[in-house]
DNA sequence: AAAAACTTTTTAAAATTTTATCAAAAGTTT
DNA sequence: AAACTTTTGATAAAATTTTAAAAAGTTTTT
């Protein structure tokens, strides 16, 4: 059994064996995400007696897709054996678009890159020539990566922008005729799926990193912009199309507000992102004030990023502490909303500026406790992603393994 | 087999007689919720093979929860037996509470009100006085409803305020040391659910109103104050502990704004409910505004209710509709915030308030405009409720129903 | 050190469900 | 109006799954 059957080949299935597959999937499914099981585990995941899940198992092995991984420890009894995805049982090939570098990798089934990032700074264009650039350096490091394309399940796609999963369009960038996903799905000749990049965080989060377990939790990334992906009910929430999320883009200032990059006035992410960060900066140097931050930029206006003016807050530049406590308070208010509306369990704030730690979290708080319900606070708990920079190609993983055992 | 059984009884069957009953109440929820099926429809909603469903039918008929309604009009062959619930399967006892008023009726199975809504006018206090009154009125109306209390299934209960409906607690109001919801049901010696009354009335709306067959529908009620239920990804949404939809105190107003009953300050609800515009239309005579309020109201302000303004405006008072517009823009802006967010497909407006109709609707929709992406408006509905003021009631029995058929 | 208790796995009989086929009833086409 | 198709429902053999009990392997207790 193939662990990737199109839906023509399984209307050809009677009840009993497309149970029996959808069985198989939720055993491979479980195993991913719960790495090796006993039967007796496995039974209390997937509702079947002992000797069913046995025999599926079995059927599994002789499949090269599980392997009995010996003896586990016992707990007062028998000792149970325990079984896990053969490493080699599928590869994912996972690619993180962005504006400025988009990033290549290869997860197998154990979630183990069995290749290095690898980084290719270009500057994103709307075009199909980006398309197949991004997919000849896909395809150089599968040669690279020695790894049978047959044994390469699918490929997890994340890319900025209000991305329709369902669909595979990207309403904001590569929104040409034919879906994008199925675009590349068409090159690579194998199922591909197209997923936002805070989302595919959210996703990555909520699997392996702190929402583990968590049934409500809302991710924010916080670079030169905002982006949020969201887990509701212990499912990544989409929206009707899939363009929910867009918590950078609800209004916080009045008409008085700054021009927004999407054409609106006064957006969450003109007040708080790295973007303002840089232009309070900006504004605060003009406008005389005393800060570390020019003579780190040598006076150079390009050179002020916010890593450098949070650098500077680490040196204790009172000018730096107050702009990022200005963009804190802020985003903080921004959460107030999402608190109020969805009463999540966990926050976690990801992305570059989330490096400014304890300077930014002070102050979000701060904007949180004046603007939402202490009830509402209670039990929640706002704190740092701890997964690293590759969290979206986790993500990316994750999507096209969920994609294709939902179906 | 009784509809609702404990925890305890359930922990003694066998793997077959647990997967037994829960395809009997998957059944049962299946004929509520569309009405009477025959057995070929029926195995699309549930996962078995025909004479399985024959035999579960046969079953449940033995047991006088469902009978055969007889034939159903053929689709091009031999006409089929329908099934449906007896109208005697079960009865709910349903209770909305509110601040000035509770309200009592009592559901058949088929969804039909068996005796008239009773509407008790007194005003709540936070005490058990209010509670054992509640209990006493509601036990009036089953003894005239003539009902074998027996029959009766449950108590479906909605009140206003922070409802935690999976412990039964609401945190605003009965907030005793034992929850609200085991008072109630040690009083009726019944299983008994609470609910926020904007939350009952989304359910009513997901289930019999506009929002059937919808995923992702918001349920926004403006009364004196705002209220919002929600269904995301084709579920009631209640957030960690139930908290969700406190739409209405989500920041709107900088700290200029006025002072919310919550507390805050310029919480959305201080410029965007039927007490703002009641304040907007005092403020303008006070100011000197040539309005016909002030006539209708006869000069005495305590008759200046919304409903007043709702009916200058439809004589073409136009500072009446200037005060509304005003209203429906600032809820339009607050709209956008959880459209940028969430996504819905539809946006269901009820309570007293939305009898402003197109006025509201086209204000709002400006709001909505200026503060959200097109894209994400594109395929959402802005829609009036049609289900009338007895919704909460209905929603109660759904919200009921859905706890024993979770369980 | 042996026995008891406990957990996991295996086995085979028992129970259940499905598949496949047929029959009945109604619509559609010739 | 007869023949054909379609849909629904019933039946019995075939296949599958579960139950229950026994076996195997560890830990804990006596």
């Amino acid at each position: 059994m193939p662990l990737f059957e199109s839906g023509d080949f399984l209307s050809k299935l009677t009840r009993v064996e497309l149970k029996k597959y959808s069985q198989k999937k939720r055993i491979v499914r479980t195993l991913y995400l719960h790495g090796a099981l006993s039967i007796a585990e496995m039974v209390k995941y997937i509702e079947v007696s002992t000797p069913t899940m046995q025999s599926l198992l079995d059927e599994l092995i002789e499949e090269n897709i599980v392997k009995s991984m010996g003896a586990g420890s016992s707990k007062g009894g028998r000792r149970p054996t325990l079984y896990g995805l053969h490493r080699k049982a599928f590869y994912v090939l996972s690619i993180d678009i962005g504006k400025h570098a988009t990033r290549f990798t290869i997860f197998d089934s154990s979630n183990k890159k069995v290749i290095p990032v690898t980084e290719i700074p270009f500057l994103l264009k709307n075009d199909m020539e980006s398309v197949n650039k991004i997919y000849d350096w896909a395809m150089a490091l599968v040669k690279k990566s020695k790894i049978n394309p047959e044994h390469i399940l699918g490929v997890g796609i994340d890319m900025p922008g209000l991305v329709e999963r369902e669909k595979g369009i990207n309403h904001s960038l590569f929104n040409f005729e034919e879906p994008i996903a199925e675009i590349f799905s068409r090159l690579f000749n194998k199922p591909v799926v197209i997923e936002n990049d805070a989302q595919a965080k959210a996703l990555a989060e909520f699997r392996f990193g702190k929402a583990v377990g968590k049934k409500h939790v809302l991710v924010i990334q916080i670079g030169w912009g905002v982006g949020m992906g969201m887990i509701l009910n212990s499912k990544p929430y989409y929206g009707a199309r899939g363009f929910s999320g867009e918590f950078a883009h609800i209004p916080m200032v009045d008409e008085k507000g700054y021009l927004c990059s999407c054409g609106m006035r006064g957006c969450l992410e003109t007040v708080s992102s790295g973007a303002a960060l840089r232009r309070y900066a900006i504004e605060g140097i003009e406008g005389g004030e005393m800060t570390l931050i020019q003579d780190m930029a040598k006076g150079v206006t390009e050179n002020i990023t916010p890593q450098l003016i949070i650098a500077a807050a680490h040196h204790g530049d009172q000018f730096a502490i107050s702009i990022i406590s200005k963009i804190g308070f802020d985003l903080g208010k921004g959460i107030a909303s999402l608190v109020q509306i969805l009463n999540p369990e966990m926050i976690i704030l990801d992305g570059r500026l989330a490096d400014a730690g304890s300077f930014l979290i002070t102050s979000v708080n701060q904007g949180l406790q004046q603007y939402s319900f202490a009830k509402i606070r209670e039990d929640m708990e706002i704190t740092m992603s701890e997964l690293g920079e590759d969290s979206s190609l986790l993500g990316n993983v994750i999507s096209l393994l969920e994609m294709i055992f939902e179906s």
